[in-house]
DNA sequence: AATTTTTATGAAATGGTTTTCATGAATTCT
DNA sequence: AGAATTCATGAAAACCATTTCATAAAAATT
């Protein structure tokens, strides 16, 4: 293996003046530059990276800690990250943890064994005095996912008023009796869009039914069994929220088996704005988050924790847009994707 | 920051003794090691790893390189190969290429610079003597991809016989008259596809209607730029087999739209098996691909590569399945997803 | 011309482990 | 009992680049 000094020698300077060359930051005279040049040229020498690390205690790793890497929502947000990382000369590690807590705080050690700048969290099962014990020691982003009364750099839409903003469409369309499949309710996120769906009845006069507000987890299979549950009932809803696509699709599903009719019979929106979500029949009317832009900002906010720039803001709130498809009926006419 | 020292200065050890303990490889007297796990204890000392790589000349850490994370082929495959990386200790980097050649050179370049132990490619858009030279040097497993008449450790299927029995099937329900859109022309995989399909023509007696070939690019744009292809022709294909479910969703779009149906119209096969193609409708027969578990053995195989065990076999093809379902009509009862 | 400042470079220290080699103590063997 | 092994441990080298500090030469100032 080639080393430094192998340069240096060649070149016949110091190694100093090899690294001077290579990081570029101070001046070096022309001509000694051109003979370290050829040397390394000559010895096809390249910096070993690890002992670079070591001596700048510093990895421009990042790591990016996801639930699951085959959800297409967090997929989008972390090819976001991946795009600024790269930019910026950031590597990022991939952190599975199948909803795993215990795998959650397992990578998060790599921050104490300085194996990582850095962590983007795209998912906090955690804990929130876990997680700040984390933020105050290592630089910590929060992306989509928000922690209640906390300072940690987040970027997140905001949950509430797009929840409400989709219960307030369906109420406005004529519904009243309108379910509502959440979210695991140990989860801000999940509590937040409930109370945006909470909020939508209160103004407008309709009255609370618990046994229209049913817990999911996410998945398409908990959207589906939640929506036979309403199905089940006396007086099933004429229109169902699910807090995510994946579960609406779930529970799209659910309506066609037991052979009822989308929107005919029973309307649906989703939230996310996954691809899937258009390609289903009929597309889901839903609250689309810019899955990309979190993970774009996410990364830039985490870069200025990393070098220590000050943050004009700490927390950033994205916009979040209601998607009008077929499932609620409200428009007839499919708004398919135009290639 | 704690080092070493200090915990060996505070149990009165060397600092060898610490490093012997932490390891656990070679006998320590179970006084003294008492005596350095308090130490450790009292000071929270975390040991720094990036020295420890420098010394030991590994990173445990692998990167895989994937034209796109978004595609939920590929992460299938991803979460394959970080279930097995965990499992033995190793990280996984992401390397998203967006299918930009340059990038995928530019990630390999991190071998060279000692920063990753070893590679899997889930594309190889590379020259194939590009990659070869890689693969000379470092760890480097194929994952999807392979590369004719090379020895670089592959895991993938048999692209050629899956493609083939799609044909046929396709044949066997009496179609004559069938369209195919392969994947870009200069990988590998698109043109054993290509192979297998001819194969089935060539089997059965039916001549090759260079009309009825269009390469797309495996995304679903370009399978429903394809279909809109094959319907203005005088004798559009009766079934159109597509290298990708992508592709055949962007076709099945494409028919759609045209007022014609599937399969009453045209049928249609896809390749993969991605969820997706379960969840449109009609559902989409397909050639499944076992994702997981090609991720899972390219790891094992990177793994014996990195740790220098002599492989029993160094190319590994997995068995892929014809999947039938409602888009080639050969049978009616939806095959669906039960929860 | 004498003095100060700037500039380019080298020697040596630094980052924190792991590992080799050496050593004295303890154990086993003859 | 004396010799040969084994064993636990420590000192020091190794891993390889970066950075601080020092220095001599060159440039700028008086």
């Amino acid at each position: 293996m080639v080393r430094i000094t192998d340069v240096a020698d060649l070149a016949k300077v110091s190694p100093a003046t090899v690294s001077r060359v290579l990081s570029n930051e101070v001046k070096v005279s022309s001509e000694t530059k051109k003979k370290v040049l050829d040397a390394i040229e000559k010895l096809n020498y390249r910096p070993n990276v690890l002992a670079r690390q070591l001596r700048r205690m510093e990895t421009k790793t990042i790591m990016v800690i996801v639930p699951d890497i085959t959800n297409p929502f967090f997929s989008k947000v972390l090819k976001g990250i991946e795009s600024v990382a790269r930019k910026k000369g950031y590597k990022v590690l991939l952190g599975n943890t199948d909803n795993d807590i215990g795998r959650e705080k397992e990578y998060l050690e790599l921050l104490h064994h300085k194996q990582i700048d850095g962590t983007i969290l795209l998912t906090a099962r955690m804990e929130g005095k876990y997680i700040t014990e984390w933020a105050d020691q290592y630089p910590v982003v929060l992306a989509c996912e928000y922690l209640e009364g906390s300072l940690i750099p987040t970027v997140s839409i905001d949950n509430v008023s797009a929840s409400r903003k989709a219960t307030e469409h369906l109420i406005k369309l004529g519904h009243r009796c309108i379910g509502f499949i959440s979210g695991p309710m140990n989860i801000i996120l999940s509590k937040d869009r409930l109370k945006g769906y909470h909020q939508a009845l209160a103004q407008n006069e309709i009255e609370v039914e618990p046994l229209l507000i049913q817990e999911g987890d996410y998945s398409s299979k908990s959207g589906f069994n939640m929506m036979l549950k309403f199905l089940a009932l006396e007086n099933p809803p004429t229109a169902v929220f699910a807090s995510s696509d994946e579960m609406a699709i779930g529970a799209l599903k659910a309506v066609k088996i037991n052979g009822f009719h989308v929107p005919g019979d029973i309307s649906i929106v989703g939230f996310d704005g996954i691809t899937l979500g258009e390609i289903v029949e009929p597309a889901i009317t839903t609250i689309v988050q810019p899955m990309y832009q979190i993970g774009y900002k996410a990364m830039e906010l985490l870069l200025n924790l990393i070098e220590d720039r000050e943050l004009p803001k700490k927390q950033l709130m994205l916009a979040d847009k209601l998607i009008i498809r077929e499932s609620c009926g409200a428009k007839m006419i499919r708004d398919t994707i135009v290639f």
